[in-house]
DNA sequence: TAAAAATAGCGTCAAATGTCCGCATTTTAC
DNA sequence: GTAAAATGCGGACATTTGACGCTATTTTTA
Protein backbone atom coordinates (compact mmCIF):
# COMPACT_ATOMS: atom_id res chain seq x y z
CA UNK A 1 0.00 0.00 0.00
CA UNK A 2 3.07 2.27 1.13
CA UNK A 3 4.20 1.83 -2.82
CA UNK A 4 1.86 4.27 -4.58
CA UNK A 5 2.38 6.80 -1.50
CA UNK A 6 5.83 6.36 -2.40
CA UNK A 7 5.36 6.69 -6.31
CA UNK A 8 3.42 9.85 -5.71
CA UNK A 9 5.74 11.49 -3.39
CA UNK A 10 8.46 11.16 -5.47
CA UNK A 11 6.94 12.33 -8.66
CA UNK A 12 5.25 15.42 -7.11
CA UNK A 13 7.07 16.28 -4.33
CA UNK A 14 10.23 15.29 -4.71
CA UNK A 15 11.03 14.55 -1.10
CA UNK A 16 14.26 13.09 0.36
CA UNK A 17 14.32 10.09 1.69
CA UNK A 18 13.93 10.90 4.93
CA UNK A 19 11.12 13.48 4.83
CA UNK A 20 9.39 10.41 3.27
CA UNK A 21 9.81 8.32 5.93
CA UNK A 22 8.91 10.91 8.29
CA UNK A 23 5.50 11.10 6.66
CA UNK A 24 5.29 7.23 6.72
CA UNK A 25 6.12 6.80 10.39
CA UNK A 26 2.98 8.96 11.18
CA UNK A 27 0.95 7.67 8.91
CA UNK A 28 -2.04 5.09 9.47
CA UNK A 29 -2.37 2.69 6.88
CA UNK A 30 -6.22 1.24 6.87
CA UNK A 31 -8.56 -0.80 4.44
CA UNK A 32 -11.82 0.19 3.43
CA UNK A 33 -14.40 -1.80 2.23
CA UNK A 34 -16.94 -0.59 0.01
CA UNK A 35 -19.54 1.25 1.51
CA UNK A 36 -18.07 1.86 4.57
CA UNK A 37 -17.92 5.26 5.96
CA UNK A 38 -14.87 7.25 6.86
CA UNK A 39 -16.49 10.27 7.84
CA UNK A 40 -20.49 10.99 8.94
CA UNK A 41 -22.13 13.91 9.13
CA UNK A 42 -22.01 15.11 13.03
CA UNK A 43 -18.88 13.70 14.22
CA UNK A 44 -15.28 15.87 13.67
CA UNK A 45 -13.32 14.74 10.76
CA UNK A 46 -9.78 13.24 11.52
CA UNK A 47 -8.02 12.33 9.62
CA UNK A 48 -6.52 14.09 6.43
CA UNK A 49 -7.06 10.73 3.52
CA UNK A 50 -4.70 9.82 0.79
CA UNK A 51 -6.35 7.08 -1.45
CA UNK A 52 -3.30 4.72 -2.39
CA UNK A 53 -5.83 2.88 -4.23
CA UNK A 54 -9.74 2.54 -4.37
CA UNK A 55 -12.70 4.91 -4.66
CA UNK A 56 -13.89 7.23 -2.12
CA UNK A 57 -16.98 10.02 -2.28
CA UNK A 58 -17.88 12.78 -0.33
CA UNK A 59 -21.35 13.79 -0.13
CA UNK A 60 -23.99 15.57 1.59
CA UNK A 61 -27.61 14.87 2.47
CA UNK A 62 -30.48 17.49 3.11
CA UNK A 63 -33.39 17.00 5.93
CA UNK A 64 -34.92 14.78 3.23
CA UNK A 65 -32.56 12.14 2.52
CA UNK A 66 -31.29 13.05 -0.43
CA UNK A 67 -28.04 12.68 -1.26
CA UNK A 68 -25.73 15.25 -3.03
CA UNK A 69 -22.18 14.05 -3.83
CA UNK A 70 -19.42 16.86 -3.92
CA UNK A 71 -16.25 14.89 -4.91
CA UNK A 72 -14.97 11.54 -6.19
CA UNK A 73 -11.83 10.70 -4.96
CA UNK A 74 -9.85 8.12 -6.76
CA UNK A 75 -6.13 6.80 -6.01
CA UNK A 76 -3.32 9.70 -5.93
CA UNK A 77 -5.68 11.95 -4.47
CA UNK A 78 -6.72 13.45 -1.13
CA UNK A 79 -10.32 13.40 0.59
CA UNK A 80 -11.19 15.20 3.98
CA UNK A 81 -13.36 17.35 5.18
CA UNK A 82 -10.52 20.70 5.52
CA UNK A 83 -13.65 22.45 7.70
CA UNK A 84 -14.39 19.87 9.86
CA UNK A 85 -10.61 18.96 10.27
CA UNK A 86 -9.20 22.38 10.79
CA UNK A 87 -11.87 24.24 12.92
CA UNK A 88 -12.44 20.53 15.05
CA UNK A 89 -16.26 21.39 14.09
CA UNK A 90 -18.99 18.71 13.18
CA UNK A 91 -19.22 17.83 9.75
CA UNK A 92 -21.92 18.15 7.24
CA UNK A 93 -20.31 15.64 5.34
CA UNK A 94 -20.15 11.85 4.64
CA UNK A 95 -17.26 10.06 3.35
CA UNK A 96 -17.35 6.71 1.97
CA UNK A 97 -15.89 4.02 -0.30
CA UNK A 98 -17.15 2.97 -3.55
CA UNK A 99 -14.56 0.65 -4.05
CA UNK A 100 -12.82 -1.53 -1.65
CA UNK A 101 -9.48 0.53 -0.86
CA UNK A 102 -6.72 1.37 0.71
CA UNK A 103 -5.90 4.68 2.24
CA UNK A 104 -3.32 6.44 4.50
CA UNK A 105 -4.06 8.36 7.55
CA UNK A 106 -2.89 11.55 9.14
CA UNK A 107 -4.08 13.29 11.98
CA UNK A 108 -4.53 17.36 11.85
CA UNK A 109 -1.84 17.57 14.08
CA UNK A 110 0.40 14.84 12.58
CA UNK A 111 -0.03 16.42 9.43
CA UNK A 112 0.54 20.28 10.70
CA UNK A 113 3.89 19.05 12.36
CA UNK A 114 5.22 17.23 8.87
CA UNK A 115 4.47 20.91 7.13
CA UNK A 116 6.23 22.48 9.50
CA UNK A 117 9.20 20.28 9.54
CA UNK A 118 9.16 19.61 5.52
CA UNK A 119 8.67 23.17 3.48
CA UNK A 120 8.07 21.35 0.31
CA UNK A 121 5.18 19.46 1.85
CA UNK A 122 3.55 22.54 2.99
CA UNK A 123 3.90 24.37 -0.58
CA UNK A 124 2.58 21.39 -2.15
CA UNK A 125 -0.32 21.81 0.26
CA UNK A 126 -0.82 25.08 -0.79
CA UNK A 127 -1.07 24.56 -4.67
CA UNK A 128 -3.60 21.58 -3.80
CA UNK A 129 -5.62 24.35 -2.24
CA UNK A 130 -5.66 26.54 -4.77
CA UNK A 131 -5.89 23.87 -7.09
CA UNK A 132 -9.15 22.73 -5.35
CA UNK A 133 -10.70 26.28 -5.24
CA UNK A 134 -10.26 26.75 -9.00
CA UNK A 135 -12.08 23.57 -9.76
CA UNK A 136 -14.33 24.64 -7.14
CA UNK A 137 -14.96 27.88 -9.59
CA UNK A 138 -14.96 25.96 -12.83
CA UNK A 139 -17.98 24.01 -11.23
CA UNK A 140 -19.98 26.92 -9.95
CA UNK A 141 -19.18 28.06 -13.28
CA UNK A 142 -21.12 25.14 -14.71
CA UNK A 143 -23.75 24.87 -12.55
CA UNK A 144 -24.76 28.67 -13.57
CA UNK A 145 -24.25 28.44 -16.89
CA UNK A 146 -24.30 24.92 -18.45
CA UNK A 147 -27.26 22.87 -19.77
CA UNK A 148 -27.49 19.39 -17.98
CA UNK A 149 -25.70 17.92 -21.45
CA UNK A 150 -23.01 20.41 -21.16
CA UNK A 151 -22.50 19.60 -17.47
CA UNK A 152 -22.29 15.67 -18.39
CA UNK A 153 -20.21 16.19 -21.69
CA UNK A 154 -17.65 17.98 -19.22
CA UNK A 155 -17.55 15.73 -16.48
CA UNK A 156 -16.78 12.54 -19.08
CA UNK A 157 -14.42 14.10 -20.73
CA UNK A 158 -12.61 15.31 -17.53
CA UNK A 159 -13.06 12.08 -15.53
CA UNK A 160 -13.20 9.35 -18.12
CA UNK A 161 -11.49 7.05 -15.28
CA UNK A 162 -14.11 8.14 -12.86
CA UNK A 163 -16.77 7.79 -15.24
CA UNK A 164 -16.11 4.44 -15.60
CA UNK A 165 -16.33 2.91 -12.41
CA UNK A 166 -19.35 4.79 -10.90
CA UNK A 167 -22.94 4.37 -10.94
CA UNK A 168 -24.83 6.46 -13.18
CA UNK A 169 -27.29 7.73 -10.16
CA UNK A 170 -24.29 9.19 -8.65
CA UNK A 171 -23.28 11.15 -11.61
CA UNK A 172 -26.67 12.74 -11.84
CA UNK A 173 -26.48 13.20 -7.72
CA UNK A 174 -22.61 14.89 -8.90
CA UNK A 175 -23.67 16.92 -11.90
CA UNK A 176 -27.04 18.37 -9.55
CA UNK A 177 -29.47 16.54 -12.29
CA UNK A 178 -31.91 13.37 -11.72
CA UNK A 179 -31.29 10.13 -13.03
CA UNK A 180 -34.38 10.58 -15.69
CA UNK A 181 -32.96 13.83 -17.12
CA UNK A 182 -29.11 11.91 -17.41
CA UNK A 183 -30.78 8.82 -19.09
CA UNK A 184 -32.95 10.76 -21.86
CA UNK A 185 -29.42 12.74 -22.60
CA UNK A 186 -27.73 9.29 -22.94
CA UNK A 187 -30.63 8.27 -25.09
CA UNK A 188 -30.69 10.90 -26.64
CA UNK A 189 -26.93 11.09 -27.63
CA UNK A 190 -27.62 7.03 -28.37
CA UNK A 191 -29.51 8.06 -31.19
CA UNK A 192 -27.10 10.65 -32.86
CA UNK B 1 -9.56 55.75 1.84
CA UNK B 2 -6.49 54.60 3.46
CA UNK B 3 -8.84 54.79 6.93
CA UNK B 4 -11.24 52.44 5.73
CA UNK B 5 -8.10 50.34 5.22
CA UNK B 6 -6.51 50.51 8.66
CA UNK B 7 -9.74 50.22 10.30
CA UNK B 8 -10.11 46.75 8.66
CA UNK B 9 -6.55 45.82 9.36
CA UNK B 10 -6.49 46.73 12.95
CA UNK B 11 -9.68 45.10 13.55
CA UNK B 12 -8.85 41.72 11.96
CA UNK B 13 -5.17 41.33 11.39
CA UNK B 14 -3.49 43.10 14.88
CA UNK B 15 -0.69 44.15 12.81
CA UNK B 16 1.89 46.85 14.89
CA UNK B 17 2.19 50.51 13.08
CA UNK B 18 4.53 49.39 11.23
CA UNK B 19 3.42 46.61 9.18
CA UNK B 20 0.43 48.63 8.63
CA UNK B 21 2.69 51.66 7.37
CA UNK B 22 4.62 49.05 4.94
CA UNK B 23 1.47 47.64 3.44
CA UNK B 24 0.38 51.00 2.77
CA UNK B 25 4.14 51.84 1.55
CA UNK B 26 3.25 49.68 -1.62
CA UNK B 27 -0.40 49.46 -1.88
CA UNK B 28 -1.76 51.84 -4.84
CA UNK B 29 -5.09 53.72 -4.15
CA UNK B 30 -7.83 53.97 -6.65
CA UNK B 31 -11.15 55.37 -7.33
CA UNK B 32 -12.99 53.46 -9.87
CA UNK B 33 -16.02 54.40 -11.40
CA UNK B 34 -19.35 52.64 -12.05
CA UNK B 35 -19.29 50.38 -14.91
CA UNK B 36 -15.76 50.79 -15.27
CA UNK B 37 -13.33 47.45 -15.77
CA UNK B 38 -10.39 46.30 -13.34
CA UNK B 39 -9.82 43.33 -14.91
CA UNK B 40 -10.94 41.81 -18.21
CA UNK B 41 -11.18 38.00 -20.19
CA UNK B 42 -7.94 37.18 -21.61
CA UNK B 43 -5.75 39.97 -19.27
CA UNK B 44 -3.52 38.50 -16.88
CA UNK B 45 -4.83 39.36 -13.55
CA UNK B 46 -2.14 42.16 -11.72
CA UNK B 47 -3.18 42.69 -8.44
CA UNK B 48 -4.62 41.75 -5.09
CA UNK B 49 -7.73 44.32 -4.50
CA UNK B 50 -9.28 45.70 -1.60
CA UNK B 51 -12.47 47.21 -0.99
CA UNK B 52 -12.76 50.64 0.95
CA UNK B 53 -15.73 51.52 -0.66
CA UNK B 54 -18.16 50.60 -2.96
CA UNK B 55 -19.32 47.36 -4.37
CA UNK B 56 -17.17 45.03 -7.23
CA UNK B 57 -18.48 41.90 -9.45
CA UNK B 58 -16.68 39.14 -10.56
CA UNK B 59 -18.18 37.81 -13.32
CA UNK B 60 -17.63 35.42 -16.56
CA UNK B 61 -18.96 34.92 -20.10
CA UNK B 62 -20.07 32.03 -22.72
CA UNK B 63 -19.58 32.39 -26.18
CA UNK B 64 -22.94 33.52 -26.61
CA UNK B 65 -22.60 36.58 -24.72
CA UNK B 66 -24.11 35.83 -21.52
CA UNK B 67 -23.15 36.99 -18.00
CA UNK B 68 -22.67 34.79 -15.07
CA UNK B 69 -21.34 36.36 -11.84
CA UNK B 70 -19.48 34.69 -9.99
CA UNK B 71 -19.04 36.89 -6.95
CA UNK B 72 -19.97 40.24 -5.33
CA UNK B 73 -17.18 42.04 -3.44
CA UNK B 74 -18.75 45.02 -1.29
CA UNK B 75 -15.96 47.17 1.39
CA UNK B 76 -13.87 45.58 3.37
CA UNK B 77 -13.79 42.42 1.28
CA UNK B 78 -11.04 41.59 -1.37
CA UNK B 79 -11.04 40.80 -4.90
CA UNK B 80 -8.90 38.98 -7.42
CA UNK B 81 -8.65 36.35 -9.54
CA UNK B 82 -5.48 33.98 -8.01
CA UNK B 83 -5.42 31.73 -10.84
CA UNK B 84 -4.09 34.24 -13.12
CA UNK B 85 -2.84 36.18 -10.75
CA UNK B 86 -0.54 33.30 -9.10
CA UNK B 87 0.32 31.66 -12.26
CA UNK B 88 0.01 35.21 -15.07
CA UNK B 89 -2.32 33.34 -17.02
CA UNK B 90 -4.73 35.23 -18.79
CA UNK B 91 -7.62 35.38 -16.92
CA UNK B 92 -11.24 33.84 -17.69
CA UNK B 93 -13.03 36.42 -15.69
CA UNK B 94 -14.10 40.21 -15.63
CA UNK B 95 -13.87 42.24 -12.29
CA UNK B 96 -15.73 45.76 -12.57
CA UNK B 97 -17.88 47.95 -10.29
CA UNK B 98 -21.23 47.92 -9.75
CA UNK B 99 -20.64 51.67 -7.89
CA UNK B 100 -18.50 54.55 -7.40
CA UNK B 101 -15.60 52.72 -5.43
CA UNK B 102 -12.45 53.24 -4.15
CA UNK B 103 -10.16 50.35 -3.94
CA UNK B 104 -6.49 49.44 -2.88
CA UNK B 105 -4.33 47.69 -4.78
CA UNK B 106 -1.40 45.19 -4.56
CA UNK B 107 0.61 43.49 -7.17
CA UNK B 108 1.53 39.49 -7.03
CA UNK B 109 5.14 41.00 -6.05
CA UNK B 110 4.35 42.82 -3.17
CA UNK B 111 2.10 40.90 -1.78
CA UNK B 112 4.29 38.02 -2.05
CA UNK B 113 7.22 40.75 -0.16
CA UNK B 114 4.47 41.38 2.27
CA UNK B 115 3.59 37.80 3.48
CA UNK B 116 7.14 37.23 3.27
CA UNK B 117 7.83 39.87 6.27
CA UNK B 118 4.20 39.62 7.94
CA UNK B 119 3.38 36.57 9.16
CA UNK B 120 -0.04 37.69 10.62
CA UNK B 121 -0.73 38.64 7.18
CA UNK B 122 0.21 35.47 5.48
CA UNK B 123 -1.89 33.37 8.00
CA UNK B 124 -4.78 35.24 7.63
CA UNK B 125 -4.72 34.81 3.93
CA UNK B 126 -4.70 31.28 4.41
CA UNK B 127 -7.86 31.86 6.78
CA UNK B 128 -9.85 33.37 3.80
CA UNK B 129 -8.62 31.07 1.29
CA UNK B 130 -9.91 28.88 3.68
CA UNK B 131 -13.29 30.68 4.09
CA UNK B 132 -13.32 31.06 0.53
CA UNK B 133 -12.85 27.23 -0.18
CA UNK B 134 -15.93 26.83 2.32
CA UNK B 135 -18.17 29.66 0.94
CA UNK B 136 -17.34 27.60 -2.65
CA UNK B 137 -18.71 24.30 -1.38
CA UNK B 138 -21.41 25.43 0.37
CA UNK B 139 -22.67 27.32 -3.19
CA UNK B 140 -22.04 24.06 -5.03
CA UNK B 141 -23.94 21.99 -2.34
CA UNK B 142 -26.89 24.32 -2.80
CA UNK B 143 -26.81 24.83 -6.10
CA UNK B 144 -26.98 20.53 -6.74
CA UNK B 145 -29.63 20.70 -3.88
CA UNK B 146 -31.72 23.67 -3.80
CA UNK B 147 -34.16 24.81 -5.85
CA UNK B 148 -34.30 28.50 -6.95
CA UNK B 149 -36.42 29.89 -4.27
CA UNK B 150 -34.29 28.27 -1.86
CA UNK B 151 -31.41 29.80 -3.48
CA UNK B 152 -32.95 33.04 -3.77
CA UNK B 153 -33.82 32.98 0.39
CA UNK B 154 -30.38 32.07 0.87
CA UNK B 155 -29.19 34.99 -1.04
CA UNK B 156 -30.91 37.32 0.51
CA UNK B 157 -30.08 36.07 4.61
CA UNK B 158 -26.75 35.50 3.87
CA UNK B 159 -25.94 38.81 1.66
CA UNK B 160 -29.17 41.22 2.82
CA UNK B 161 -26.70 44.67 2.64
CA UNK B 162 -25.36 43.48 -1.01
CA UNK B 163 -29.03 42.30 -1.70
CA UNK B 164 -30.58 45.82 -1.25
CA UNK B 165 -27.80 47.40 -3.66
CA UNK B 166 -27.75 45.57 -7.13
CA UNK B 167 -30.43 44.65 -9.61
CA UNK B 168 -32.33 41.90 -9.61
CA UNK B 169 -30.96 40.40 -12.80
CA UNK B 170 -27.61 40.07 -11.49
CA UNK B 171 -29.06 38.09 -8.29
CA UNK B 172 -30.50 35.97 -11.19
CA UNK B 173 -26.88 35.71 -12.73
CA UNK B 174 -25.79 34.73 -9.39
CA UNK B 175 -28.20 32.34 -8.46
CA UNK B 176 -28.26 30.66 -12.23
CA UNK B 177 -31.87 31.12 -12.74
CA UNK B 178 -33.93 33.54 -15.29
CA UNK B 179 -34.43 36.94 -14.60
CA UNK B 180 -37.99 35.74 -15.16
CA UNK B 181 -38.21 32.93 -12.80
CA UNK B 182 -37.09 35.85 -9.74
CA UNK B 183 -39.57 37.72 -11.12
CA UNK B 184 -42.08 34.77 -10.38
CA UNK B 185 -40.87 33.42 -7.43
CA UNK B 186 -40.63 37.05 -5.78
CA UNK B 187 -44.74 37.53 -6.90
CA UNK B 188 -45.19 34.20 -5.28
CA UNK B 189 -43.99 35.78 -2.15
CA UNK B 190 -45.65 38.86 -2.03
CA UNK B 191 -49.00 36.96 -2.69
CA UNK B 192 -48.16 35.34 1.09
C1' DT C 1 -33.73 68.89 -18.64
C1' DA C 2 -34.52 65.65 -22.31
C1' DA C 3 -33.21 61.49 -24.60
C1' DA C 4 -31.40 57.02 -23.90
C1' DA C 5 -30.57 53.12 -21.23
C1' DA C 6 -31.53 50.12 -17.55
C1' DT C 7 -34.67 47.75 -14.78
C1' DA C 8 -38.25 44.64 -13.94
C1' DG C 9 -42.79 43.03 -14.42
C1' DC C 10 -46.30 40.19 -17.31
C1' DG C 11 -48.40 36.95 -20.86
C1' DT C 12 -47.84 33.15 -23.81
C1' DC C 13 -45.84 29.26 -25.49
C1' DA C 14 -42.47 25.56 -25.76
C1' DA C 15 -38.84 22.97 -23.82
C1' DA C 16 -36.61 20.90 -19.97
C1' DT C 17 -36.90 18.55 -15.89
C1' DG C 18 -38.75 15.99 -11.94
C1' DT C 19 -41.76 12.49 -9.67
C1' DC C 20 -43.95 8.22 -9.56
C1' DC C 21 -44.58 4.00 -11.34
C1' DG C 22 -43.24 -0.55 -13.06
C1' DC C 23 -39.92 -3.71 -15.20
C1' DA C 24 -35.71 -6.10 -16.63
C1' DT C 25 -31.02 -7.00 -15.83
C1' DT C 26 -26.92 -7.12 -13.22
C1' DT C 27 -24.50 -7.20 -9.03
C1' DT C 28 -24.01 -8.13 -4.26
C1' DA C 29 -24.33 -10.53 0.00
C1' DC C 30 -25.17 -14.35 2.89
C1' DG D 1 -26.09 -20.76 -5.28
C1' DT D 2 -29.90 -18.13 -4.27
C1' DA D 3 -32.37 -14.35 -2.41
C1' DA D 4 -32.02 -9.51 -2.05
C1' DA D 5 -30.45 -5.23 -3.49
C1' DA D 6 -28.82 -2.10 -6.83
C1' DT D 7 -28.94 -0.26 -11.27
C1' DG D 8 -30.95 1.89 -15.09
C1' DC D 9 -34.45 2.32 -18.64
C1' DG D 10 -38.99 3.99 -20.05
C1' DG D 11 -43.96 5.82 -19.93
C1' DA D 12 -47.24 9.21 -18.22
C1' DC D 13 -48.08 13.27 -16.22
C1' DA D 14 -47.30 17.67 -13.72
C1' DT D 15 -44.28 21.31 -12.69
C1' DT D 16 -40.60 24.37 -13.44
C1' DT D 17 -38.10 27.06 -16.20
C1' DG D 18 -36.69 29.65 -20.15
C1' DA D 19 -37.28 32.41 -24.44
C1' DC D 20 -39.50 36.10 -26.68
C1' DG D 21 -42.04 40.11 -27.06
C1' DC D 22 -44.11 44.02 -25.01
C1' DT D 23 -44.63 47.76 -21.62
C1' DA D 24 -44.20 50.91 -17.67
C1' DT D 25 -41.16 53.03 -14.63
C1' DT D 26 -36.84 54.54 -12.94
C1' DT D 27 -32.19 55.85 -13.51
C1' DT D 28 -28.42 57.51 -16.00
C1' DT D 29 -26.11 60.40 -19.10
C1' DA D 30 -25.11 64.05 -21.99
Amino acid sequence: MVAEFERYIKENLKLSGGDLKLMLSVAVERIVRRKQLLLEEGEVCRHKIFICKGLLRTYRTREDGSEHVMMFSPETWWATDPESLNNQTPSLYYIDALEDSEVLLWTKKDFDMLCAQIPALKAYSEKLISINLNLGRQRIFSALSATAEEKYDEFVASYPNIFARIPLHMVASYLGVSLKTLSRIRQAQLKR
